[in-house]
DNA sequence: ACCTTACGTGTACGCCGTACACCTGTCAAC
DNA sequence: GTTGACAGGTGTACGGCGTACACGTAAGGT
């Protein structure tokens, strides 16, 4: 056996699927911003250059990163009516966003679809046709659902880096004069949670809560016309 | 009068406000990935490292961008109900952000809210607050509306990069097998437009129809109660 | 035996944010 | 008037980034 044959058997041959695995497992752990094509071809322990053989760019390698998290999606249930098909969707979309929590900004910085986020856009629409919207009300629809259809609310400084509690305290001690509503509502919501203040929402409930909404919204709206 | 005087009277003394405008000019025309500390330090005819004794740094700087968009939004009407005084502020709000194409990008970039986006939540809270919401059914609204109060669905791939026809019928064409029901709606929506097909929505009529369904559905919790 | 083709490598370029030491003009205190 | 502190602009440099481009090198078809 040659050197060769050690470092040919050594190292399983570069793909694009591998290369999409790997970047996915290194946007899990340490966040989209570890994700650089130098670190990727570190962790594939193969050169930078490389991955442009698999990838056309960091931006379609990002397309890709969306089309894994899109396929992780549960295909919707065809025994239920429109409205709890959508949401049940909805809700799978939601729980492969938090097993990805990187995938809705990235998602949000594309800037065309892919085939397979235009499939399951077509899916969702088709529910929407086949449950009776008419052709305008299910376009407006769609843009009214916006991005919660991929299971995300964009919700602003929702992110989890904690501080530490005094200058959470003084911060919100401070606040209680400048923002009264804001510290009304942060101090009498949630102490349940381990954290005496903010922070401490429900996200599944406030989710599925918009989501209602929005969606007995349409249902009325679908009834009307 | 010496060279330092003709040097001296030259220029303007550096001010976070006059970053701060340079900045928000810079990122108008050309985009926010064109604004860098770099090209910003140029367009003041000053060297990088100058910024930095009025900015802390990029994402500080970023945050002073945001501010100055959230102060262009008016402040709410005293004349009215909630329901039409949150209506148009969300209204002038959307109209901040038109002008300012790359603020909604950076406002969701954001990890911490700044006193003046605390200060902009905090009225909005207010006029659901003295509108009759309870503190939990504000709290859910809250979540419900998400980015919404600041004037912005989050459209996917609603950038306005148009590609050469050709193209573009070609892609329509294929999609009419692929994406029936994305092909059906994108083809007979708005012919009306300068383009044959696609992108030719009416932005302001689906962001308030996405608003109003919003506010209606909030409003009926909020009578229920 | 040769030539193509596929695919990993090495080097290099231009961009970025920013740390750090330095200069210089202004102004208060003596 | 001299001095010394300080505020604010400068210059240099470092490490990171994406990726263009030329170069091996091994496998497979002829």
């Amino acid at each position: 056996m040659t050197e060769v044959d050690v470092i040919a058997e050594a190292r399983t041959p570069l793909t694009r699927d591998r290369v999409l695995r790997a970047a996915v497992a290194l946007a899990d752990r340490g966040g989209i911003e570890s994700l650089s094509m130098r670190k990727l071809a570190q962790a594939l322990d193969v050169v930078p250059m490389a991955l442009y053989r698999h990838v056309a760019n960091k931006d379609e390698l990002l397309s890709g990163l969306v089309d894994v998290v899109v396929g992780e999606i549960d295909p919707p249930r065809t025994d239920a009516d429109w409205k709890t098909a959508m949401r049940e969707r909805i809700l799978s979309a939601r729980r492969a966003l938090l097993r990805h929590t990187w995938a809705s900004t990235v998602m949000e910085s594309r800037t065309t679809p892919t085939p397979v986020v235009l499939g399951y856009m077509d899916s969702m629409i088709g529910l929407l046709r086949t449950g009776g919207f008419s052709l305008d009300l299910t376009h407006h629809v769609l843009h009214a659902m916006g991005s919660r259809m991929f299971g995300f609310t964009q919700e602003l400084f929702n992110d989890t880096t904690d501080v530490d509690p005094e200058a959470a305290a003084e911060m919100w001690g401070a606040m209680a004069g400048t923002y009264p509503y804001i510290y009304e509502i942060f101090t009498t919501i949630s102490h349940d949670d381990r954290s005496v203040v903010g922070a401490g929402c429900d996200d599944q409930f406030e989710f599925e809560f918009a989501l209602d909404v929005m969606l007995d919204g349409i249902e009325r709206l679908r009834n009307r016309s």
